[in-house]
DNA sequence: CAAGCGTGGGA
DNA sequence: TTCCCAAGCTT
């Protein structure tokens, strides 16, 4: 990047007149920006508004989410995915209550330590509700960075964004944090992956890859490789008092959200029935049948109705179960359930 | 370091 | 259909 003041004032200058009015940047409480920042972890602005305006409606400051309870959290967040952001910021949230007096750090190595901040939502913080001189690194700032550089290193190395970081820090402005979200922003409609409005855009006299004519091959990035394929039996258990069976997911996947008893296609509706411990029907009836795609799996699902006259502690009224958190592969299959039963 | 972790949208 | 990508972090 040739002359860095230059650059600044423009990069500013365009963000100004540029900014949408999105609703965290209408606060300066570092929690709210904190809770923003969480949010947008991988998932994009327009998805977060109303989760962020739900939230901060919810849980306006630190000791009201502190206090929430985790399953009520879960179903707030439901949707979102990647749900151990929400358990991840609660424990940061408990950890400022208890040791900080429920103030945001304004310390950038206290900060840091907190569950969930990494090097982008600490620099994001830092840099727009303290003005710390820090930079915030999302998928934005290295495509633009790499175009600006015509850098062609695999930018998924956690090595390589880290260097990116480094060399930001080196040319920040005092506006750190305005300077971070310019750099996003022009990511996210200047810069953007395909179809990039280099014509538009306020840097790009500064951007090699232009002069080079190679903005299109960049960035580099690894290729993600193919998701598994699983395929799946699940059975709506319901017994004569209109509750159905659900329980916690266990494991990394969607843990603590509620499903329905899910099975290896190959495992039989008799081992099913020892294994929870009731009696059922010999063969469940076939209701319908679901796909859902996950980052790194795809799960195909089978549906299958199966009525006892046994008790087990996992059972809940049909009525309460839309209290309860449940993940988008589960919902799609509850929802045939629903058509089945009227 | 590589892999795992949700969901939705666009080309 | 398929693939990529989105204000990344944890293990």
């Amino acid at each position: 990047m040739l002359k860095i003041s230059e650059f600044n004032h423009n990069l500013l200058g365009w963000y100004q007149s540029n900014k949408r009015a999105l609703p965290w940047r209408q606060t300066r409480d570092p929690y709210h920006i904190w809770l923003s920042e969480v949010m947008l972890q991988q998932t994009q602005v327009i998805t977060v508004i109303p989760y962020y305006e739900k939230f901060i409606t919810r849980y306006p400051d630190i000791d009201s989410l502190a206090d929430a309870d985790e399953e009520t959290l879960l179903k707030d967040w439901e949707g979102l995915g990647y749900y151990n952001r929400i358990r991840n910021f609660q424990t940061a949230v408990k950890e400022v209550r208890d040791s900080y007096g429920s103030v945001v750090p304004d310390q950038p190595e206290t900060f840091f330590k907190l569950k969930g901040v990494g090097p982008y939502i600490g620099g994001a913080v830092q840099s727009i509700a303290f003005n710390h001189l820090l930079a915030a690194v999302d998928g934005n700032v290295l495509r633009v960075i790499s175009r600006l550089d015509a850098d062609g290193r695999d930018m998924t190395k956690a090595s390589v964004q880290k260097d990116i970081k480094h060399r930001i820090e080196e040319i920040i402005p005092l506006e750190a944090g305005d300077f971070n979200q310019a750099l996003m922003e022009l990511g996210a409609t200047i810069c953007t992956p395909r179809a990039p409005k280099c014509i538009m855009c306020p840097v790009q006299e500064n951007c090699e890859a232009y002069k080079e004519n190679i903005v299109a091959e960049l960035p580099v990035k690894k290729k993600a490789k193919r998701k598994n394929e699983l395929y799946y039996n699940v059975y709506f258990i319901v017994n004569d008092r209109d509750e159905v069976l659900l329980r916690r997911q266990e494991g990394t996947l969607l843990q603590g959200m509620y499903e329905l008893p899910k099975y290896d296609v190959d495992t039989s509706i008799e081992s099913i029935g020892e294994e929870l411990g009731i009696d059922v029907d010999a063969s469940g009836r076939h209701i319908g049948s679901g796909k859902h795609v996950f980052t790194h799996q795809v799960w195909y699902m089978e549906g299958y109705m199966l009525h006892t006259r046994s008790t087990h502690p996992d059972f809940v009224p049909l009525k309460e179960v839309k209290n309860l958190p449940m993940s988008k592969a589960m919902q799609k299959l509850y929802r045939l359930f629903e058509i089945e039963n009227g």
